[in-house]
DNA sequence: CGCGATTTGTGCGTGTCTTCACAAGCGCTT
DNA sequence: AAGCGCTTGTGAAGACACGCACAAATCGCG
C-alpha cells in the first residue's frame, strides 16, 4: 500500500493514519479471530491456516483472509499465519496493547454479574470504578472495588481517564448516566438498558439487548414452523387481520 | 411452540398466513420498533409517524418505512401508523403471539442475573426451566423455579417443548450443552459463552459476547486517539514489527 | 367538493459486504 | 534446480443494505 511516501509529493493531505481504516464488518470479527488465536496459542500451535482459523472463528475462509489482508498481510503462502505474530497484530489494531479502563454504572442484578466477570481482565480491560445511585449499594465492596455514588461519576471518569462506560441501570436512568459519562470525557459506551441513547458526535455507543436477541430467534422459530407446516403451499394472505392474529399459527416447531 | 399437543392432535395446516421472508437486517430492527411502540402505547399515543418512530428507535425514517412495508403496509398516508395495530403486526411476525418457553443452562454469576430478569416475561418469553451441573446448585430455587441437573436437559426440553435455550456456562461446557439442547429438540440457542458452537442445519445460534463488544469499542477508541494525535501527518508504518508493538501508541485516551 | 398539507410506499443510485475462483508465492522433495 | 502441493492475497461479480427523493394517497378545512 502506501508504506513509502514517494518523493515529489510534499505536503499532501496524506490520509495515512496509524491505523488502517477497516470496514466495520471486519472490526466486528477481529475479536473473534483473536479469541480463536489465543486458544490455538495455548494449545501450542505456532502457525495456522486461514481454513483452520476460519473454522475456529465460525466464518468463511476467504472472508477471513480478506479481513486479515486489511491489516497488512502477515501470512506466508503455502504455510499459513504465525499465531503469535497475528495475535500481536490484532491486539495492536484493536488498541489492546494498552489496558483500557472501564466504569460500570448500575450495580444491580446484571451489574453484579458484570463486576464479578473475569472475562474483562483476561481480554484487555480493567474495571476501574463502580457506581450506583442507591444509598444502600453505595459503599458496598465488590471484587476489591467500592461502589461510589453516581454523582461522582463525571469527576471520577475524568480523573481516572475512563475509556469505556458500561451502563447497567434501568432504562429510565440510562440517558442521564450516559450524559454524565460524556461529561466526564468518556467517548465509548456499552449500553445494556433497553433504550436508545442520544450522544454527541464522536461518542460511540454499542447496545446489548437480551430481549432483542430472543425476539430475533423467535422470528426464525416462527418462520421454521410456518415453513414445515406448509411445505409447498402457495401464498395465503400475508395480511392477517388484527382480530385473528392471536389465533393464527397452529402447531409450530414440532420438534424434529 | 405449541404446548402439549392434546391426544386428538388437531394438526392441520389451516389458513396459516405465510410469513414474508424479511431481510435479516429488518428482522434485527423489528424488536427495536416494537419496544418503541410499547412506550408510545403506554403514553397514550394512538398513531405515530415514521419520522417519530424512527427517531425513537434510532434509525433513519426511510429505512423504517421500508422495513414496515415488508410486513404488508399498515400505515395511512398523511396520518401515520396505528400504534396498536402495528404492535400486533410486529408481534405476529416475530412469533410473539405465542409465549415462547426458554431454558436457561448455567446458573452461575450471569445465569442468576438472567434468571431474575423480568425483561424476559415482559417481552414475550417465559423461563420454563433452569439447569446446572454443580450439585450444590441443583435443587436451589430461583424465582419459583428449581434448578435441575443438566443431565435432565434433553428430556425436559422435549417434555416442556422448550423453544429457546440460553447457554450461560463456561465456554468449555457450552458445546456439550448445545448438543443436549439440540437432542431435546431445541432449534434456537442464545449463547453467552465465548466460543463457537457447532450445530446441525436448521438450528439457529446467536451469540452475545461482552468482550467482543468492548474490543470493538476499544478499536474505535484507539482510532479516535490516533486521529486526534496526528491530525495530518503520515505516521508509523502500519506494520509495527513484533518487537515494537507494545511501544507504539503514544498517549491515547487523554480524557477530554 | 376541491385543495393544500402531510406522510406513506418505493424506484433507484450508491456503497458495503460476501463469495468464488485463481494466479502468485512459498517450502519441501527429488 | 526444478517440480509439486499447499496456502495466501485479491479481482471481479453478485447480493444485500442504505437513504434520497418523489409520486401517490389520505385527511382536514374552507
Ligand atoms: N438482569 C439481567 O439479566 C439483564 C439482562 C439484560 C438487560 N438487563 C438490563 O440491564 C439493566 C439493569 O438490569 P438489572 O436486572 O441489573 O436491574 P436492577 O434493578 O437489579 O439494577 C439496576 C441498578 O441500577 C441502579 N440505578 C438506578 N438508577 C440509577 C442511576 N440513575 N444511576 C446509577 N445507578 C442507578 C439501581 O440502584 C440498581 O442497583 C436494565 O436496564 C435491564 O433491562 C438486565
Ligand atoms: N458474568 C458475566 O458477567 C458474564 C458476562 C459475559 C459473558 N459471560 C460468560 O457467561 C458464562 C457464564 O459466566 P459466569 O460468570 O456466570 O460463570 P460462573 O462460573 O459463575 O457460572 C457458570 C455456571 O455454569 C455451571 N456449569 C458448568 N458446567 C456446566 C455444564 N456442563 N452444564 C451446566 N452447567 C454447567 C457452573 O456450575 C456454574 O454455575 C461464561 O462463559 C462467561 O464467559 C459472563
Amino acid at each position: 500500500m502506501s508504506q513509502h511516501r514517494p518523493p515529489g509529493a510534499p505536503e499532501r493531505p496524506v490520509a495515512v493514519p496509524a491505523l488502517p481504516d477497516l470496514p466495520e464488518a471486519t472490526v466486528a470479527r477481529l475479536p473473534e479471530y483473536l479469541r480463536a488465536l489465543h486458544n490455538l496459542a495455548e494449545n501450542g500451535h505456532e502457525t495456522v491456516s486461514s481454513e483452520w482459523l476460519a473454522t475456529a472463528a465460525g466464518v468463511n475462509s476467504a472472508k477471513l483472509r480478506k479481513d486479515l489482508s486489511h491489516l497488512g498481510s502477515y501470512g506466508t503462502r503455502g504455510v499459513g499465519y504465525d499465531v503469535a505474530l497475528l495475535i500481536d497484530q490484532i491486539e495492536y489494531v484493536l488498541g489492546l496493547t494498552q489496558r483500557r479502563t472501564v466504569a460500570l454504572v448500575g450495580v444491580g442484578n446484571l451489574g453484579h454479574a458484570l463486576a464479578g466477570y473475569d472475562g474483562f481482565a483476561t481480554r484487555g480491560f480493567r474495571i476501574a470504578a463502580l457506581f450506583d445511585s442507591d444509598p444502600v449499594r453505595v459503599g458496598e465492596e465488590i471484587n476489591g472495588l467500592v461502589v461510589r455514588h453516581v454523582d461522582e461519576l463525571s469527576r471520577v471518569a475524568t480523573e481516572e481517564s475512563i475509556a469505556i462506560g458500561v451502563i447497567a441501570t434501568p432504562a429510565a436512568a440510562a440517558q442521564r448516566v450516559a450524559d454524565r459519562l460524556v461529561a466526564g470525557g468518556v467517548t465509548s459506551i456499552l449500553n445494556f438498558a433497553p433504550c436508545v441513547l442520544t450522544v454527541p458526535d464522536g461518542v460511540d455507543v454499542r447496545k446489548v439487548d437480551l430481549a432483542v436477541e430472543l425476539q430475533i430467534l423467535s422470528f426464525h422459530e416462527h418462520r421454521k414452523a410456518s415453513l414445515t407446516a406448509l411445505p409447498a403451499a402457495g401464498e395465503a394472505p400475508l395480511t392477517p387481520l388484527p382480530g385473528s392474529l392471536a389465533a393464527t399459527d397452529p402447531q409450530e416447531a414440532i420438534g424434529t
